[in-house]
DNA sequence: CTTAGCACTCAACCTCGACGAGTGCTAACG
DNA sequence: CGTTAGCACTCGTCGAGGTTGAGTGCTAAG
């Protein structure tokens, strides 16, 4: 990012006011408004001020006559320094807290349930990312036969994720025999990720050529889990991108919502995503998506545990008032960060 | 459904002409266009065949000097009485088949894709329900330890259905101890629904109030998981509906999507949706629901295996094709049946 | 019963002018 | 010299008025 354009005292102020106004209103935000909230100067001041800040590109004019917008980069200025964070209102705790109260077990039912809560807190759509782990654990496993060629493994992971996929039998097997081979892996293997079960010492069971083969399978599977991990998006709250009106063209529409759907696209922009420090706020084309050109990204990452950690947050249009959004934003990733620590017992 | 005003042959014609055209074009048909279509009567006639059609309350006209619509009714009797199905496409079968070519073990993971599939097949919503037994049957349970007051109960259900659900313990119970019990419980369980299980006798293992106090639970869980059967609601393919015309209102639009993220008012109609035969088609506001009053369901069961059904079909406009949608959803639900069959193994 | 002809209706579209919100510029003021 | 009142100017919005054309219903003739 390139180093911003100072701006004094006053140019600040006045920056921050027409971007609060035209949150607030949706409606270009033109000088004499201005003038009715900071008495200090008069719309004649305001307008050579404006003038200025349009000039270093903070703010747009739609056309000649109309009021002043906040561009990407005004609103980039005023996030950086001087949004002042609004506190979580209590009566959203009190529209939260309910999504937290009874917990399902498994981590994905978890992040569904806070996929929700948090469409509703910030009136946008949601966007949650599973927990994510250099390597998910194993807590337990399972083999059901299926048939003479085939076993279903079940996995139950860390956080009580549970996996499921058919490995290929190499020969006949009782579910007697897949019971014992079982409870010998589960001996060995529990806590031990993908990377641990590789490296794994010789067989310990009498059926060695079997589990050595099932292992391997197991081995693979996990991999695969690993990278699901990291595409599982999961979203909420549509709904709350149709009532602004700057989404009244069902074009613009659209394209945001072919977006969401398809959340590869989300996955790479998310994983791109730097969230070393609390919050990370993309604003319009700062995401390099053209799609979202109008819509801004409220990221933040949530913690359960150690080195366990996902990401959450919304995507909505540019003018949202990212000094309550913030806020919620971090609030709900730290209901879901205890639950989801919680649920990793 | 009341007895329908019967059409002579020239009236059932011109019907059948209006709604193939508007179909088409999405703007009201007039009875010049028609005369072309239909070189054997002239417009004169024509626009008298289409007041008696308006007045028995097949036809609308949006206002004096446009041409005609149909109604609800106008729909339910081509529907009914004059739609020749159209076979599904090569091309369509093409962008279908993939999707079921390389299929996950998990009966859920295949319903994800037979959304999207049929999402892309019908151009619409596509909405899909698990498959519904009176009760499903355990096919292997496994129990693992949280801490000293809980247990996971992992349950694998015929279909590969796996569900998981945390379990109170009465008191503190090694890993050991409680995979004895799911052994024990394995041997007399499998095959067994939430029925049969309460009609068990009494207990078969050392650890006897152990062992019913937690089957107690599962047996509550299990009809927990009977219960969530019926209201899981997959959907795909929200963006289609944004390129029809009729939805370029957004508040319409903002109604449609509410109903569909909000999935518990869906579950309703689907259950109440009468699948004896082949295919149902509720039309407009033959729903019942004011939100979806220029919506149409298309909804048929697949089958997989005896006894096991679920619901799939899609949710678009009023104006759709239906002589081409309804064959579209049978083809996927017919795939859908033959996947989640193999699943069931 | 069918159909050509015709008067009629009405949404869609265009144009035009009034309106007004908002600007930039200039000149006066402290 | 920064600030501000005043003013001419721009340009989108809104509503009135007029035109167009698709489509109708009715009537009378074939």
């Amino acid at each position: 990012m390139q180093h911003p354009v100072p701006l004094d005292q006053r140019k600040q102020q006045i920056l921050k006011a027409v971007v609060a106004d035209y949150t607030r209103t949706g409606v270009p935000v033109g000088s004499a408004s201005l003038a009715v909230h900071l008495a200090t100067w008069s719309s004649a001041t305001i307008r050579n001020e404006l003038a200025t800040l349009s000039e270093v590109g903070y703010l747009i004019q739609p056309h000649t006559s109309a009021g002043r917008v906040p561009s990407d980069l005004g609103y980039r200025y005023y996030v950086d320094f001087l949004m002042d964070e609004e506190d979580v209102p209590a009566a959203v705790r009190r529209q939260v807290d309910p999504f937290f109260a009874v917990l399902p077990s498994g981590v994905e039912d978890i992040l569904e349930i806070a996929a929700t809560a948090l469409a509703h807190a910030a009136d946008a759509v949601s966007l949650v990312t599973a927990p994510r782990a250099l390597g998910v654990r194993v807590k337990h496993l399972d083999l059901v036969k299926l048939n003479d060629a085939q076993a279903l493994l079940v996995l139950v992971l860390e956080g009580n994720l549970v996996r499921q996929q058919a490995l290929n039998l190499t020969g006949p097997a009782d579910q007697t025999v897949l019971s014992a081979i079982a409870s010998g892996l589960n001996a060995v293997v529990v806590g031990l990720n993908a990377a641990g079960m590789s490296r794994l010492p010789a067989s310990v069971g009498e059926h060695v050529a079997l589990e050595r083969d099932l292992l391997t399978q197991i081995i693979a599977f996990m991999t695969v889990c690993d990278a699901q991990q990291d595409t599982l998006i999961l979203h909420d709250g549509v709904r709350n991108l149709l009532h602004q009106p700057e989404f009244g063209d069902v074009e613009l529409l659209q394209q945001v919502i072919e977006v969401v759907e398809e959340e590869r696209m989300l996955a790479a922009l998310i994983s791109a995503a730097d969230l070393d420090h609390g919050i990370q706020i993309m604003i319009g084309r700062e995401s390099g998506m053209a799609e979202l050109s109008r819509c801004s990204l409220v990221l933040t990452t949530y913690r359960a545990g150690a080195e366990r950690r996902g990401t959450i947050g919304v995507l909505g249009s540019t003018r949202m008032p990212y000094a309550q959004v913030g806020p919620r934003v971090r609030y709900v990733a730290q209901r879901v960060g205890r639950a989801v620590g919680r649920a990793l017992s």
